[in-house]
DNA sequence: GCCAACGTTGGC
DNA sequence: GCCAACGTTGGC
């Protein structure tokens, strides 16, 4: 069991996209990064966490929490001419480029900012919160993971109102 | 819109 | 294999 921090650009796919999905699941298609490829295709697991995280948003957040359900597989948009990420390089036969499936298990309501997660001392050596980290699909530590459940509280607090 | 921090490409 | 030029990401 391992956690990850995913990012999408919300005007792109947003976490309410994926909660509006049939069965909240989607592919995670389009990475074209070698790094985050290879965590994609080597190291996700099923079952593993996913911080959904809102980048180029504003203010830029954690919208909510995942897990994946299905393990690498090829990424079917690089073979389609028609989509912006087609590679001609990645082959069905071998593929360059991997997916995995996600489905939403809740919202975080109020979403967590960066620059609200700037200011939580456990959270200084997160990936996301280093000087210009770019990387799509990172690594989280258990202990990061904890922390961010704790802020993001209990599911659907609104129901008890 | 600016620009820092990368990743990729390609000449050599 | 080096590295300059270029493209992209993403916070601000």
């Amino acid at each position: 069991m391992a956690y990850w921090l995913f990012k999408s650009e919300p005007e792109c796919f947003s976490f309410a996209h994926l909660m509006a999905l049939p069965r909240k699941t989607a592919g995670w298609d389009g990475v074209r990064n070698f790094q985050a490829r290879n965590f994609l295709r080597d190291d996700i697991k099923i079952g593993d966490g996913i911080l959904f995280y809102h980048s180029n948003g504003d203010p830029p957040a954690i919208a909510g929490i995942a897990e994946v359900v299905k393990e690498a597989h090829p990424d079917p948009t690089a073979f389609d001419p028609t989509e912006m990420h087609h590679d001609p390089k990645s082959r069905p036969e071998s593929p360059t480029w991997f997916q995995v499936s996600i489905r939403a298990v809740r919202p975080i309501d109020p979403p967590l900012t960066l620059p609200g997660l700037r200011t939580v001392p456990a959270l200084a050596s997160m990936e996301l919160l280093r000087k210009g980290s770019r990387l799509s699909i990172q690594p989280v530590r258990p202990e990061e993971w904890a922390v961010i459940l704790d802020l993001a509280g209990p599911a659907s607090p609104s129901k008890k109102r």
